[in-house]
Formats: C-alpha cells, sequence, structure tokens
RNA sequence: GGAGAGUUGGCCGAGCGGCUUAAGGCGCACGCUUGGAAAGCGUGUAUACUCCAAAAGGGUAUCAAGGGUUCGAAUCCCUUACUCUCCGCCA
C-alpha cells in the first residue's frame, strides 16, 4: 500500500506513477479524494482527541473528589462526563467511517513505477532488456513437446493427476520426480552459496500474511481458501518467507537480509484454456524455490540487479536459451515498482516460458507488513522488499526435457548431474 | 478432541477498578568518574496517529486481539488467537 504521505507531499509523482499504470482520468480522481478524506480525518482526529483529553482528566478529578469524600460534586460530575461520552461515540462513528473509506481507496491502488519502467499497457510493450545473444536452438521437425517426451520416457502421469485431484495437479514418477528433486537442490544450493539463508516454512498462511505480501485482497480469486480454518495456500513462497520480517524493526546494520526457500505454489488460475496451458505451460500446483531480500532503500535497486544476475547463472549453469524483459508499465503486478521476466526458449513450442520474476517492491510491501528499519537519526523508515523466483521447476522441466532432447535420450547439464547422480534420461 | 494454567515495554517481572505519567531489575545509549577498563553514580531508553511553520513541547491510542460494564479498566465480564501442562489420538 502507498503511503498517505506521499500524497500529500508528492502529489505529482503518485499523479505521474499512475499514469504509467495507464490510469483514466476518472481513476486519478482518486487522488483527490483520498488527500480530501485524510484532511476529514485529520481534523476528527484532532477533535476527537480533545474529547477524550476531557474525558480523562475529569475522570480523574472525580476520583480525587470521591477519595476526598465529596461524593455530591463528584456526581454532579458524572453527569459532565456522561454528555462528553455520547459526543465521543458520535465522532468515533465518523472517524472509523472515514478511516474504512480512506483504507477502501487506498488499497486499490497499486504500486508506483520505478522511473526506468517503460510506458505501456500489455505484454506487447515489455522491453527487452537482454536478448539471447546467439541464434535459437533448431531442433528440427521432429522435436517433441515436452508432454510428448514426458509421456515416452514415464516422466510425469496428467493423467493420473487428474484422478487423484483435477486437471492441473500434475504427477511425476520415476525420473522425471528425480530430476524435479534434483533441481530443487541444485537451486537452494545456488542460494545458498550466494548468502541466501535457507528456511523450510509453512505452506498454508494466515489472512494477515496474505495481506501483508499483498496476496489479500489484490489476488484474492487466485489463492486455495481453506475457509474452515480462514487459512490460505500459499501462491507463492514470497508470502511465508516475506513475512517473517512483519512487525520487525531492525537495525539499518542488519541490512541485507536474504533468505531463499523451496515450496510448492498452489494456484486457482481460473479462466485458463487452450495450448498456452498444455502440459506443464501451466499448472495449479508447481514448485519453486524462491529468494527474497530486505534491504535498505539506497541500496535495493542495485539489490535487484544483483539478484538478477543470481537468476541468471542458474540458467547459464543449465545451459537453457534466455531473455530478459522489463516489465512495462501495465504489465506491472500490482505491489511490484520494477520487475524483470525471465524468459527461457521452449524449443519444441518455440515459444518464450516465463520462469522467473524478480522484483522490487520498495515500500509497498514493507508499509503493509510495516517492516522497518532505524535511521541515523534513530527514526524508524520503512525497508525495501525484493524477491524473485530462483526458479520455477516445471517449466524449467519443460524447457530442460525439449532443448535438450537427441534422439536417444534427454542430456542432463552437467551442472545437473551432481544432483541427478545420472546424466540422461532414455 | 477433553481438562487446566497463562499472554504486561528489547528481555525478566510486579500490579488484580482511581495513589500507574506501568513499580523494580536486566539490557542498551549518553554523561560523570578513570592512565584505560570494570565497578559505582547520574540521565535517558516503545510504537502509531495527531497539534504546532519548524524545533521545543503537547494530546490520543496501545498491557495478545476484538467487544462490553464503568465517571474511570492492565485490573471486572464476553468472544477469538496463541503459549504451556496433563489426558486422548498420532507420523
Amino acid at each position: 500500500m502507498l503511503e498517505i504521505r506521499k500524497f500529500h507531499e508528492e502529489k505529482d509523482a503518485v499523479l505521474t506513477g499512475l499514469r504509467k499504470r495507464n490510469f483514466s482520468k476518472e481513476q486519478l480522481s482518486l487522488v483527490d479524494d483520498i488527500i480530501r478524506l485524510d484532511l476529514t480525518r485529520k481534523s476528527q482526529q484532532t477533535e476527537l482527541d480533545q474529547l477524550l483529553a476531557q474525558r480523562n482528566s475529569k475522570s480523574k478529578e472525580i476520583g480525587q473528589l470521591f477519595q476526598s469524600g465529596k461524593a455530591a460534586e463528584a456526581n454532579a460530575m458524572k453527569q459532565e462526563v456522561q454528555t462528553i461520552k455520547d459526543q465521543v461515540d458520535q465522532l468515533e462513528k465518523g472517524y472509523a467511517d472515514t478511516q474504512y473509506q480512506l483504507q477502501e481507496l487506498m488499497v486499490q491502488l497499486p504500486n508506483l513505477p520505478h522511473e526506468s519502467v517503460p510506458a505501456g499497457s500489455s505484454e506487447e510493450d515489455n522491453e527487452v532488456y537482454q536478448d539471447w545473444a546467439d541464434e535459437l536452438p533448431d531442433l528440427g521437425p521432429e522435436a517433441l513437446p515436452h508432454w510428448e517426451l514426458a509421456d515416452k520416457y514415464g516422466l510425469i502421469d496428467f493423467q493420473l493427476g487428474a484422478k487423484i485431484t483435477g486437471a492441473g495437479f500434475p504427477l511425476f514418477r520415476a525420473k522425471g520426480s528425480q530430476l524435479k528433486r534434483a533441481l530443487i537442490n541444485f537451486f537452494l544450493a545456488e542460494a545458498n552459496a550466494a548468502g541466501y539463508e535457507e528456511m523450510s516454512v509453512p505452506h498454508v498462511v494466515n489472512a494477515d500474511s496474505a495481506y501483508g505480501t499483498g496476496s489479500l485482497p489484490d489476488k484474492e480469486g487466485q489463492m486455495y481458501h481453506i475457509e474452515k480454518d480462514e487459512l490460505y495456500l500459499i501462491p507463492t513462497a514470497e508470502v511465508p518467507v516475506t513475512n517473517v520480517y512483519r512487525d520487525v524493526i531492525m537495525s539499518a546494520t542488519d541490512f541485507p537480509v536474504k533468505m531463499t526457500a523451496y515450496t510448492p505454489c498452489f494456484r486457482r488460475e481460473a479462466g485458463s484454456y487452450g495450448a498456452h496451458v498444455k502440459g506443464l505451460n501451466r499448472v495449479h500446483q508447481f514448485d519453486k524455490v524462491e529468494i527474497v531480500q530486505i534491504q535498505h532503500p539506497e541500496k535495493s535497486h542495485d539489490t535487484l540487479m544483483e539478484m538478477l544476475r543470481h537468476v541468471e547463472g542458474l540458467l547459464q549453469k543449465l545451459k537453457l536459451p534466455y531473455r530478459i524483459l522489463r516489465l512495462c508499465g501495465g504489465d506491472l503486478t500490482f505491489a511490484s515498482a520494477l520487475t524483470f521476466d525471465f524468459e527461457v526458449w521452449s524449443a519444441a513450442q518455440k515459444r518464450w516460458l516465463e520462469v522467473s520474476s524478480v522484483s522490487n517492491f520498495e515500500t509497498f510491501q514493507s508499509h503493509r507488513l510495516k517492516c522497518r528499519y532505524r535511521d541515523e537519526e534513530g527514526k524508524t523508515q520503512l525497508a525495501h522488499t525484493l524477491n524473485g523466483s530462483a526458479l520455477a521447476l516445471e517449466r524449467i522441466v519443460a524447457c530442460l526435457l525439449e532443448n535438450h532432447q537427441t534422439a536417444d535420450g534427454i542430456v542432463i547439464p552437467q551442472a545437473l548431474v551432481n544432483y541427478t547422480g545420472w546424466e540422461r534420461i532414455d
């Protein structure tokens, strides 16, 4: 959530940011509505506080009167306080109402894009930040898509997954399952080597945590909701991991905080269909190793670039053709200020598949999380939060199978052989 | 799932309707002291919102969370969450 302070002090920056998000003129009027409501809120608070102060001091006097035996005076004063209380009740209602309205508007507003975010309305307008330098591999017409390879080598059973649960819950078996486990270990080992603390976290979170990272209310429909216990299946490890720092005030020397976790991720993704969701392209449960950092505002941009290079290193070691996109204002996720997507070339499908998204949320999440640090003057300031997939497993499996297929089997890249224990699938 | 006991500031811990602007201790910071340190002494030490042009200084709220009783609630009542102990079940 944006800080209300910005609306008063940097209104132009707010408007500029929202325009980059393609806000219409009517939508932009929200900004003035918010400023107006907040001014109302302030005056209501001042009035309310004054009344409460009166009530407190008079109540104290009543106590003293009783103690000195002046019951008659005390009882008279009770009447006075009673009338103050009635006013307080009235004002409190108005104040709560203003707060509620303000909150309703504030949660509708996405993060302001970083200045480097290109203008644009859809994924067509994303900027290719770093293209695949070499020629894209051409495997010829015999190249099989991953779902056929998975079937041919007995790696993934989509029918069994559908039988046990439903569509979008593939069952990995034999070397398919081992390959996935190897990738998890490989990604975690690389993250550990880069200084990220490994964590095993709950895969189910409460509403406070979901709200803290912005999954609620913005993505309510995307999460599996366990109503009986009022809990949510995590859509990404970002939610439990970032919430480690909810309601925490750190010292500036604690930066950077680096955490990593492997988790399954659950997404309802209602309304998808067609070839784009075939095989592993889009599933309801997938695996991911996530990297998260909490950083000083002045250093967060450099940190984002460092995370970018980390993800890039993984793809290079897996020998997969990739490109990096800088998302435009229209494609940026709600909470993000700046996002780079990694796409890997799916050699048989002949299309790019998104395998990672690396984002700087600046203070948008930390404001909700109340994740703060103390600056040189001892004042509390909001920290910056960042995260990235490093990496999403299922699409990597798809691309590994397709890109490294040969006539007599699938060749495992050397970096991964240390983790699989075998060199090929045949 | 059943029964009981708890949850107070960074931490420990007192308080069980007004004498609390939350005692006392520990920790931390600064100062005095010292050749330097320790000890000792002194001062300070939460968060959010808000008033004030700003600083200084006020105000309000917060004793797990939310509601209630009362002129007044950390303290009494209700609901919820969490922690611990015992029983049951269990990888």
